[in-house]
DNA sequence: CTTGACCTTAAAGTTGACTTGAAGGTTATC
DNA sequence: GATAACCTTCAAGTCAACTTTAAGGTCAAG
């Protein structure tokens, strides 16, 4: 069976090596076997089980929540858990374009209306706007 | 004229007395004047410079860009140069909004094709969804 | 047989925005 | 006049997710 090396499997996920020990330490990364000279040798699958990680993180899920999900395919566990996690990451994920969106909506709308041209000396509507709400 | 303690001013203001500290070693709050015995004596528009700053954390501006505001105001500064920022942190949260809608609507399409029953064995749709692309 | 590229560990540094702790001075109250 | 509730400074700790540094072992090439 073909194995690689830890700055193989660094090369061919695009996940620095030391990176790729600090997921180990943290359990994200199985311990890999070892040579006789203690060198990391990696199976090819721990290629996917990186890219798992890499997306997970690009879709806003934290280590935590990912080590949970992975120990759930590990441990071959509930499809319902799996369903919560990621229920409750979409939760927060909602939550966050609302809290984005109302300001997006004031900070536009601040900025149509503000020329953009003068002093600041009373009456800036951008920091008017802060000043006075800001949510 | 009627000035107020650092706890005063933090009571007030709702921020602790060593952020108040701190943003004033940051710069975002002048150091105000001293009693003889050293305590820090503020004016009672403080209340509402402290106000403006965290509103402005509110609507996600980092201290960083809240000093760049505080400076143009102290200074009487350009009021372009408020839009400036303003409209830089428009577009860093139209972009953060772009991201998450992207991952929102991926992940309510994937729970909603998750039953949400069996074992992960093969073929749990959120694992799947995850490792396959994620962006 | 030496140079350099790779590997090992453990510890410290990074960023942002603070909080917590240590060690001590001041002021208000009993 | 002592106790508690303030205030002072400076340093260190926190969180996440690493990166950087240090000090050293291993392996392939020339």
């Amino acid at each position: 069976m073909q194995t690689l090396s830890i700055g193989e499997l660094a090369e061919r996920s695009g996940v620095a090596s030391q990176a790729i020990r600090y997921y180990e330490k943290e359990k994200l990364m199985p311990a890999p076997e070892r040579t006789e000279a203690n060198y990391r040798r990696y199976p090819l699958d721990a290629v996917a089980r990186l890219q798992f990680i890499v997306h997970a993180k690009q879709w806003g899920f934290t280590l935590d929540e990912i080590r949970e999900l992975l120990i759930l395919q590990d441990a071959n566990g509930d499809r319902a858990q799996a369903k919560r996690i990621a229920a409750e990451k979409l939760h927060k994920i909602r939550e966050q374009i609302k809290h984005l969106s109302r300001i997006e909506a004031v900070l536009s709308k601040t900025l149509d209306e503000c020329a953009g041209e003068g002093p600041m000396q009373e009456g800036c509507p951008i920091v008017e706007a802060i000043a006075e709400q800001g949510e």
